[in-house]
DNA sequence: GTCTATATTGTGATAGAC
DNA sequence: GTCTATCACAATATAGAC
């Protein structure tokens, strides 16, 4: 059975594992073309056939990536759950899946920021999540539960800085916090996927 | 008046600087030595005159960029005051310094994940910050003025989290949320400055 | 479709005149 | 010290045999 997460040409597959693998731990300007072939276990010349070039290559990881991650965010944030079950749910499900994917997030915000033009496509998704997150915080606010001095867009941008920013950085927190023991700051992230969500429920309620 | 941020020879100066403004933008893999012979408006080979290579030359750069940063925090923390006030000085001072260099946060963790031998020098500074950070919460748990089951590291990582990472990732918020007009995201940072050390004085207090 | 060999280009680095 | 010209190599991309 094939995974057909890509495409439905096993080679296709192949190759755009290898360069999923490659572009997230590199960087588009760091990875090389001879080193996603060795990891797809192909010659480098098959890469151009059935993707041309390099940046076509990269294009397909990085919109199917983006593709991948916001959704799953919106999914959780359109259900008909209170803000505060909203907020426990989501920090415990987006903590596991960016522990998981550590690189991801500087991967994506590094190639943003180098080229801006790839984002178009997400701009709908995200916004529209904060739309959903903002129509919970009202609903909290008229029943009391939350101060009304506080922003929507805090809450929703203080609980996703409080669940990447930790992951991101883990190498740098790794070293400095944790005296690069895996097991002790992998037990502070698995403690974090409950503990994130009373950290913000407690900064925001009455 | 020659600026001798970097160095005392003038030449030198104007090329460290414009390699700083090069690599901070592009990154290590990104950034073209002609880019910042041009920036420095001289000829490609003086740079390899004055620093030989470009590896040298970046690390120049990373160096002398870590070792302005973490000071200043550790500066911080070191007072005399409160948990509390500390919170809120640091987050203002550091957001702050932050909206000036928003490109160090990704410059510095991407660079830290490909090359982790560079990082060394930096953990002590670092860790003395966290236990400075630790101090301070101790004595605040025996006054009883926080949550007793609380830990340090936890406030010490949400605070820089909820500093850095909305900065850091300001090309995606601004097109998401403030839909590329950066005077409004300005007034979100502003706005932020005071707004962090009471969303997480709230969220530790008793 | 897959390979080997080769072209092409970009970029870091050096030689040598002044 | 500063420049022009050039090297050397690495990396993307293509041609062509099979």
């Amino acid at each position: 059975m094939v995974n057909t997460e890509f495409s439905e040409n096993e080679m296709e597959q192949k190759i755009l594992e290898a360069a999923k693998k490659v572009f997230i731990l590199k960087g588009m300007e760091g990875a090389r073309m001879q080193e996603i072939a060795d990891e797809a276990g192909i010659n480098k010349s098959l890469l151009h056939y059935y993707f041309r070039s390099k940046e076509k290559l990269f294009d397909k990881i990085f919109q199917h990536t983006i593709s991948i991650i916001f959704p799953q965010i919106s999914e959780i944030f359109s259900g008909e759950m209170s803000l505060f079950e909203t907020i426990r749910i989501f920090t415990k499900k987006y903590i596991q899946f960016l522990s998981e994917n550590p690189f991801l997030p500087l991967f994506i915000l590094h190639e943003i920021q180098h080229n801006p033009t790839r984002v178009k496509d997400i701009i709908k998704t995200i916004s529209s999540n904060g739309k959903l997150m903002f129509a919970k915080v009202e609903e909290a606010k008229q029943k009391n539960l939350i101060k009304n001095d506080i922003q929507a867009i805090d809450i929703l941008i203080n609980v996703i800085s409080l669940c990447i920013f930790p992951i991101a950085s883990s190498p740098i927190l790794k070293l400095t916090f944790f005296q690069s023991d895996n097991t002790k700051f992998a037990e502070f992230i698995e403690k974090r996927k409950t503990d994130v969500a009373e950290f913000v429920i407690n900064a925001i309620k009455i």
